[in-house]
DNA sequence: AAATAAATTTAGACAAATCTAAAACACAAC
DNA sequence: GTTGTGTTTTAGATTTGTCTAAATTTATTT
């Protein structure tokens, strides 16, 4: 409907990450998110609050409103749309679409967005496992399990990465695990949380930090 | 090498387009294209100096340095480059890809421009004719000649159409005229400088100011 | 060559987005 | 219920890009 800058669409879609765990935002977790300082996130809360984009009441913490809400999926919609474009059609490796889509993200054509949504076929998940908004907002949620909160031996298939970094997603490149990657947990230690696990014949150690990252589906 | 910001970007951009004809672009000139004040274009002017992009004394108009014109044909490489995406891949029409591409043109990642270049099979030219910079900035002149300066009689390929507004590119579809139209003069006026032109013998009247922003290639 | 007109630059102001440092507030601990 | 700690907000400054209005320079005309 309306167009918001860039600065502003970074804040309502960080908001619109936190709330999801979190219900209620704070000043101090919105800033550490955006690599920012808490004054800064004040002045942009007061400036969302007047565009209605969000409730927020001084010192109480702040959540989208309906209409922000509708204002996060788009944006959301297009940072996924085009990751899914630059690993598919660009052939970009799976850690560094999230960079880049963070720029192309910011263009708000709809047409634009909508023809490149048809152009890729109306794909429903982004190359991390995160579903895609379709032309109403409307998003899949699929129920996913964090591999912590597998039961042992059950095989089951990589959907979805929590974490983003290109630094995680390093990682699980050398372990070779992606999203439709199968696996079973094997055994879990107490002592630090760590598991092993099992891909195609193969043993790997994770960490509790790495597993904390890692949603599965089971096989169906 | 560096990064410049949107505003910086498109001052760069104006400034490359204008010299082509004007050799030395003035400040009144720049102000209009872009439609903003001459003082926004003297603080400009100052800042892109500073950064030894053009040549400029007060005064006494300005052109690229030979730093600011590599960097004006990564920006028009980029920019061409999302003009073919937009019409062959999304199948936007010609009147349309423009504008879209004004905003993607200043998403500035090198791997993402070269790959996408790739991906499109290094088109040598955009939608409206005008030829793409390759990756080291080396554009194509080709020696095409407006169809006022055409003989009568004489075939000849619409390859180039100089203005980019919406406006005219509406006008031209509606006559059915795109690149790669065949035609011929077959009449000019001097009362007012129409021509008639013929397009598979349909017969068309071209105004001055259309006909000065057609441009051909004789066949070939 | 002086006067006038046009183009260009300067000076000062403003909005957006950010920051630092200081003040105000919330809430747990005593 | 006062105190103390950490969080949040305010106040004031800064940077980028823009503007208006005034001053300056260049060009034109007589």
């Amino acid at each position: 409907m309306f167009n918001y800058s860039t600065s502003e669409e970074n804040y309502i879609k960080a908001v619109f990450h936190l709330q999801q765990s979190d219900g209620m935002v704070t000043t101090n977790e919105l800033a550490s998110e955006l690599k920012t300082k808490p004054a800064s996130v004040t002045d942009m809360m007061k400036k969302l609050k007047n565009k209605k984009l969000l409730h927020y009441q001084p010192y109480q913490g702040f959540r989208l409103s309906h209409e922000g809400n509708k204002v996060a999926l788009g944006i959301i919609r297009r940072h996924r749309l085009w990751e899914y474009f630059l690993a598919e059609k660009l052939k970009f490796s799976w850690d560094e679409v999230h960079a880049v889509a963070e720029h192309l993200e910011h263009v708000s054509s709809k047409k634009l967005i909508d023809k490149l949504d048809e152009f890729l076929g109306f794909p429903r998940v982004d190359p991390h496992g995160d579903p895609i908004p379709d032309v109403n907002g409307k998003i899949e949620t699929s129920k996913q399990v964090c591999i912590t909160a597998l039961p042992l031996n059950k095989q089951a298939v990589v959907c979805h990465v929590g974490d983003q970094s290109s630094e995680i997603l390093e990682l699980l490149k050398h372990k070779n695990i992606g999203i439709g990657t199968k696996l079973e947990v094997k055994k879990k230690f107490d002592f630090d949380n760590s598991m092993e696990i099992k891909i195609k014949q193969q043993f790997y150690n994770i960490s509790e930090q790495l597993a904390k990252n890692i949603f599965v589906k089971y096989e169906s």
